[in-house]
DNA sequence: CTGGCTAAACTTTTT
DNA sequence: GTTTAGCCAG
């Protein structure tokens, strides 16, 4: 007899859900039902009595953690309909690595001498303090110029990642840095030490710190006797670090899924390497077994056609022809526009098209290689009225108000947090960064910091503004009034500050509204800071406001973000060589390969219809030449005019003069010739 | 010592 | 186009 929740798959995925205990790798590519296959395997688990609480399930974002569990619960449901909504709300350690990790570190911190009262710096506040430390050890006004902070801190951070060594990552990945090795080895030391002395942790210690404490033979055995499986999705887009925790976590592999697609690896810029799910089945003895899924359920078989063709160029890949059986005589548009305005009035046009065709907004994407690549389109869609969200790119809490609002919060959690100080106090007419270092010397060398910091003498320009401050933050530090109140309270102090350092106070006003908003939903101040720098919120349009659940709204996403999602229909911004790929990223093979993966990525999260666009001129912004205020942008590479026949070639607007030539002439010339008639008219 | 100014460097993707 | 180092007046 079958049980109910596993007819709807197909041999291979089922073998894969039924497997047992073993190490397992599953190869699954684009749209061949990863995640239902994922979320299958552990509604298997579950229908079987394997306990809730002892599944550990590793995604890439928290998104993508909810998105699975949802899916659990409707598959468990259908065999356990009582039991299953209680099973799943019992599924608890499933989150990012980096989530697991800090609630880990918490639960354990008294037995590796950390303070479980630890405060999580995103990548913006280590940059902050790896520029305190910088300007400390003295290496900001060398003679030749020293890296700067961002620099810097992508450096430690691929040397942890990786677990290399600062010499091959210099060599490898940062030639031009490469003198400085003694003063970076120097500075990451002091990074090392300051973190500890402020009791900070960043992104990378979460796996850091995961790691070693899985060294230690009595408190890792005691960490993975508590998890009978351990699933991990997206296994491309893991580092080497994060591959060591799992051999940690469950040495012999018994128990550990993996779960990836070597064609879709798009995040080496975080020090991901395919070598993890290659090398994966030889970890163990025996080694791990394979399944892997080719049947795509989601595009049609003319998008799936031009996409395997574009990743068939590709160096080196695991071949897997992925086939469809949804038949379709449309093939995928390429199509020539003059320039990025143009591009954004098509883009807007064909939406609208398909909205009309019953096709929602929602059902709808637009993708692009770089956040500001949308800008335009933005700006076109914001002109007529149609509701977007954008998911990606520039986030809300790098905005400078919401960072004071939340470093006020964070001082006031951890007082050794050196960055949040620095940057609350300076905010205070008349302390900048001299008197800012002393306030926070002294506190650090004080036995009761708070009071040191009560009793502290503010300069003359500061008189006036220092009670304000200090009861404020005696409140909230105090825990006076409590979550959320206190997030208010820190606002209503923040307003004054405000309204006197920025010009646009009233737009950042709303901002702060919004963040009291999302503060609210949060049971405490430790938990809203921990969770918000573990899972920001992606920043909507601030034009278009923050769409109500229920309405409808078209998907702007970075390609980047739009892993695992797919949508009726995608359009594929710029497809043009120098933002896919981008010119940033075309120093090496890898880089390259990496970029053409990318696009491949994108044209797979087509269902029915898929726009690629290119533009044939750019505005260019900062060109040394004079003259020239525009350049011609030729095609993506990765797709050459062997491949065309793949794509149903047209340009747009249609052209006025009539074109005999039609969609076999390359779309350039004619436009180009057209506009140099048009110049004598 | 702060805060406003200029000149010059860097410019992507994200937990 | 944005961030950052360095300069100078108050």
């Amino acid at each position: 007899m079958t049980d109910p929740h596993l007819v709807a798959l197909n041999p291979e995925q089922r073998c894969a859900v039924e497997h047992g205990v073993e190490p397992l790798l599953i190869i699954a590519g684009a749209g061949t039902g990863k995640t239902n296959t994922l979320a299958h395997r552990v509604a298997h688990l579950l229908v079987q009595g394997v306990d809730p609480r002892r599944i550990m399930l590793l995604t890439f974002s928290r998104r993508a953690a909810d998105e699975m569990i949802r899916r659990v619960q409707r598959i468990a449901s259908q065999v356990l309909p009582k039991q299953a909504g209680l099973m799943v709300d019992a599924l608890t350690w499933s989150g990012t690595f980096h989530a697991i990790g800090a609630r880990l570190l918490r639960e354990y911190s008294d037995r590796i001498g950390l303070d479980g009262g630890f405060t999580i710096h995103d990548r913006e506040d280590s940059a902050d303090l790896m520029n305190l430390i910088r300007h400390d050890v003295g290496l900001a006004k060398t003679k030749k110029r020293f890296p700067g902070k961002k620099t810097c801190l992508d450096i430690y951070s691929r040397v942890v990642n990786t677990e290399a060594t600062l010499v091959e990552v210099l060599g490898a990945n940062f030639p031009w840095c490469a003198s400085w090795e003694d003063e970076l080895k120097k500075l990451f030391a002091s990074y090392v030490e300051a973190k500890q002395r402020q009791n900070v942790l960043d992104y990378d210690d979460l796996l850091l710190c995961w790691a070693q404490m899985m060294q230690e033979g009595d408190i890792a055995q005691d960490i993975s006797s508590r998890f009978d499986h351990v699933l991990v999705d997206e296994y491309q887009d893991t580092n080497r670090l994060q591959a060591s925790i799992l051999l940690a976590m469950k040495p012999d592999g018994n128990g550990l899924t993996v779960v990836g697609d070597d064609a879709q690896s798009i995040y080496s810029f975080r020090a991901a390497t395919v070598r993890n799910i290659l090398d994966f089945p030889k970890q163990f003895t025996p080694p791990a077994s394979i399944i892997t899924l080719d049947r795509n359920y989601r595009s049609t078989q003319p998008i799936l056609e031009a996409a395997n063709a574009v990743i068939d160029l590709a160096v080196e890949r695991h071949r897997k022809n992925l086939r469809s059986d949804r038949r379709s005589a449309q093939r995928p548009q390429l199509v020539a526009v003059r320039d990025e305005t143009d591009q954004a009035s098509y883009v807007a046009e064909r939406v609208l098209e398909y909205r009309e065709a019953s096709i929602p907004l929602k059902q709808q994407a637009v993708l692009f290689r770089a956040s500001h690549h949308s800008a335009q389109l933005e700006i076109e869609l914001t002109r007529r009225n149609i509701p977007f969200v954008k998911y990606g790119g520039l986030k809300f809490l790098e905005a400078a108000h919401i960072k004071d609002v939340l470093a006020f919060l964070r001082w006031a959690e951890n007082l050794r947090d050196r960055v949040s100080g620095f940057r609350l106090v300076q905010l205070l007419p008349g302390i900048g960064p001299a008197t800012a270092g002393r306030l926070l010397d002294g506190l650090a060398e004080a036995g009761h910091p708070f009071e040191a910091l009560l009793d502290f003498h503010p300069p003359a320009a500061t008189v006036e503004d220092w009670p304000a401050f200090t009861d404020a933050f005696g409140l909230v530090r105090g825990n006076t009034v409590g979550w959320p109140a206190e997030l208010e309270l820190v606002c209503r102090w923040y307003a004054p500050h405000l309204e006197r350092l920025y010009e646009d106070a009233k737009a950042r006003e709303a901002d702060l509204l919004q963040l009291s908003q999302i503060g609210s939903t949060y049971p405490n101040r430790q938990r809203f800071l921990t969770e918000l720098t573990l899972d920001p919120p992606n920043a909507t349009s601030d034009k278009a406001g923050v769409p109500l659940r229920d309405e409808d709204y078209l998907i702007l996403s970075t390609i980047h973000s739009a892993k695992g999602q797919e949508w009726k229909s995608v359009f594929v911004l710029n497809c043009v060589d120098g933002c896919i790929p981008s010119d940033l990223a075309t120093g090496s093979t890898p880089e390259i390969e990496e970029e053409r993966r990318l696009l491949y990525v994108a044209m797979t999260r087509a269902k029915d219809h898929l726009h690629m666009i290119v533009p044939q001129r750019f505005f260019a912004h900062q060109q040394r030449m004079n003259g020239d205020r525009h350049m011609y942008a030729q095609r993506t590479r990765f797709i050459p005019d062997t491949m065309l026949d793949h794509f149903e070639q047209s340009s747009w607007p249609p052209a006025t003069i009539e074109s005999s030539s039609g969609a076999t002439a390359s779309p350039k010339t004619v436009d180009v010739r057209a506009r140099l008639k048009q110049m004598w008219r």
